[in-house]
DNA sequence: CGGATCTGCTACATTGGTGTCACAGTTACT
DNA sequence: AGTAACTGTGACACCAATGTAGCAGATCCG
């Protein structure tokens, strides 16, 4: 944003935005003492960096967006059958998020720069299940503003399952991937026949 | 809970906990001042009926898991083969969790009572989706906490849909049951096979 | 009707977070 | 090495929300 930001500047930058990330994570409205002291810093330093709270949390939304649209980039979605492509996007938006469980996880009334990215990323997936939907990966009946709600909601319920054993903080990103769109597309109901079975 | 609260003393309580779901639920941390005026009451009052701003949160919380109980009650999910019942005590929950929507929807750390009745609706949920496997709604591999987890989701999501036309705020309970169970069991695949069909 | 209870009103004390400032010491860039 | 930029420290004013209290009037209930 700002030309001509010093090095070790630059880096507090990144520190407070990375700390506010995992501060507000289990405590939104925390203090901007909290935040600083988690970054290794002085609360008038957040000032100096950021004027408002406000101001803050509206960075953040940014960064936090702005990789999740990177992260969709990477993964090259028009490269691949759109069945391959939702693999590995999902794969890579777990990952991301996985890391700014705070920010993306709250859509709280974003503010200008954040809600075009947001934008952006919201056509692009509804772009993908659009060709899903040619390709005869979903059903042509499918509400695909329904279907795109559903799969961010199962984005964000893959990751708050309760961590299995004693492991890392997250799961394997692929596995977590396979289970998103397994369930998207077929649901929990039985795999072998089309119809309920028992119904008498 | 406290035994001869006076009625219109009874009838303020009331006001404030709706006015407190009304309020709360477009900004949360919004202050007691907002609530009281939303209940067309004083703030003296509010604090005289809940000592702490926590206290009221709480006793919100408790007042509408217990709806949310009773509704299910109201459904008799034992009364009825587990796909009818899934069908039943959907409508009942949407109807309840459109008019509680911040409660309902924020898991914010309850405190006791509250979670109390949460375990025990998880509990019955379990057992419902339980019994559906074993009648052969849902697949026998399925996994039952995923499934609740997903279906919890579904219900969140019904509600935030962008509400058809002019109408009133909520859409038929009836209709989005319909659309939450069957996307739960089906999902967003094509319906006609059970496999992918051009994988070329 | 009459006593008990509840509410509105006003005023006050307290607290926690926010934002600003000046100055001294440190760190980065050229 | 020297200058500009950055940070820590401590202090300050400010504001919004919280919580408490007393009193006068309204409301309920027996």
């Amino acid at each position: 944003m700002s030309r001509g930001l010093r090095a070790d500047a630059e880096r507090s930058v990144r520190a407070i935005l990375e700390a506010a990330e995992r501060v507000l994570a289990d405590e939104p409205g925390a203090s901007l003492e909290q935040i600083a002291e988690e970054a290794g810093l002085t609360r008038t330093t957040v000032h100096r960096r950021f004027a408002n709270r406000q101001a803050l949390v509206d960075a953040l939304a940014v960064s936090a967006k702005q990789q999740l649209a990177e992260a969709i980039d990477e993964a090259r979605p028009d490269a691949a059958p759109a069945l391959v492509a939702m693999y590995r996007v999902t794969a890579n938006v777990l990952r991301t998020k996985s890391a700014w469980r705070f920010t993306l996880g709250n859509p709280l009334a974003d503010t200008s720069a954040a809600t075009a990215i947001w934008a952006d990323i919201t056509a692009r997936t509804h772009e993908l299940l659009a060709r899903a939907q040619r390709e005869g990966v979903l059903d042509p009946a499918a509400d695909l503003e329904w279907t795109r709600q559903v799969y961010y909601a199962l984005l964000s319920e893959a990751l708050h399952r309760p961590g299995r054993d004693q492991g890392a903080d997250a799961q394997d990103p692929d596995a977590l991937a396979t289970l998103v769109i397994d369930t998207l597309l077929h649901g929990a109901g039985p795999r072998g026949s089309a119809r309920a079975p028992d119904e008498a």
